[in-house]
DNA sequence: AGCACTGTTTACAT
DNA sequence: TATGTAAACAGTGC
């Protein structure tokens, strides 16, 4: 489900409600989702801590605690839902934190692919999974010229693949990827190294531009998506090819085409990006 | 009914 | 090493 653009939309909303909040309880009630810890020691070291504030890197949201950090990764269905008393757990709910004010942190999560994990202050950017994220996409360090020389190293694999891997460029997922690729007039097949640096150029404009509207617009909501308080994004009614297959490209007229690559489903239009 | 598909990542095979 | 595929899981739609 989220790219960085819903993510960003979730710590927006957590931020205010969780910040300077002590955990009084946890109840996990699913221990899948609990990493490099066993829930029990995982839970022990959360009590009594006061989340002093709310990040984003990539598409990880970073509870900042008095000692160390929770690292949350939604993955495909993960959401967080504030409530301002006790809430039953629902059919999908599997952990659920409880601050002594008496509010409450639901985490849901229908297929349970989500993470959560504690990392130590020194450990958090060194080590995985924080330590193998480019820089943010907003950061002034990530330029057209770092990029082509990254896309260029990585030689035969399609630009589509370079761009989602988190390793070169954070916070495209599927569909921010296509809808950048249409925007620059790009192809997603494209070798990664066969693009021209004004292509990369392109590329990268067009990839800021996607998610700093689809963060304006609260992100997308294709089938699933909810903000913390259960709203959709709007994003969707903006998208050029992402779910448009048939339908006629909004430049050239012509259909939109559906393929698959790197076992992605992938829109694009044949005409507008060769 | 059964199969393909889904806003992600990574473990494993080649 | 680097890249492609399968797998984690549940639900939906054809």
């Amino acid at each position: 489900m989220p790219e960085l653009p819903e993510v960003e939309t979730v710590c927006r909303r957590l931020r205010p409600f969780v910040s300077g909040k002590t955990i009084a309880n946890v109840e996990v009630l699913d221990a899948k989702i609990i990493r490099g810890h066993e829930p029990e020691i995982w839970k022990q070291q959360l009590l009594d801590e006061t989340i002093q504030d709310v990040e984003r890197r990539g598409k990880f949201i970073l509870f900042k605690l008095t000692n160390g950090y929770l690292v949350s990764h939604l993955r495909m269905e993960g959401k967080f839902f504030p409530h301002d008393e006790m809430v039953n757990p629902v059919k999908h709910t599997h952990v659920v934190f409880t601050f002594t004010d008496g509010t409450t942190l639901h985490y849901n999560d229908v297929r349970k692919f989500g993470t959560m994990e504690l990392k130590t202050n020194d450990d958090l950017y060194v080590t995985p999974p924080l330590s193998l994220l480019a820089l943010e996409p907003f950061d002034s360090g990530v330029t057209a010229e770092t990029l082509h020389t990254r896309l260029k190293r990585m030689n035969v694999r399609a630009i589509k693949t370079a761009l989602l891997d988190q390793s070169i460029f954070v916070g495209l997922g599927n569909i921010y990827v296509d809808e950048t690729l249409f925007r620059a007039g790009v192809h997603p097949t494209r070798p990664s190294a066969s693009l021209s640096l004004d292509e990369v150029r392109l590329v990268h404009q067009e990839a800021v531009a996607v998610l700093t509207e689809a963060i304006e617009r609260g992100g997308s909501t294709i089938r699933s998506y909810t903000n913390p308080d259960g709203a959709s994004g709007t994003y969707q009614e903006t998208l050029y090819v992402y779910g448009q297959t048939g339908e006629p490209c909004k430049r050239c007229g012509r259909p939109i085409e559906k393929m698959k690559l790197g076992g992605r489903g992938t829109h694009y239009c044949p005409h507008c990006q060769q």
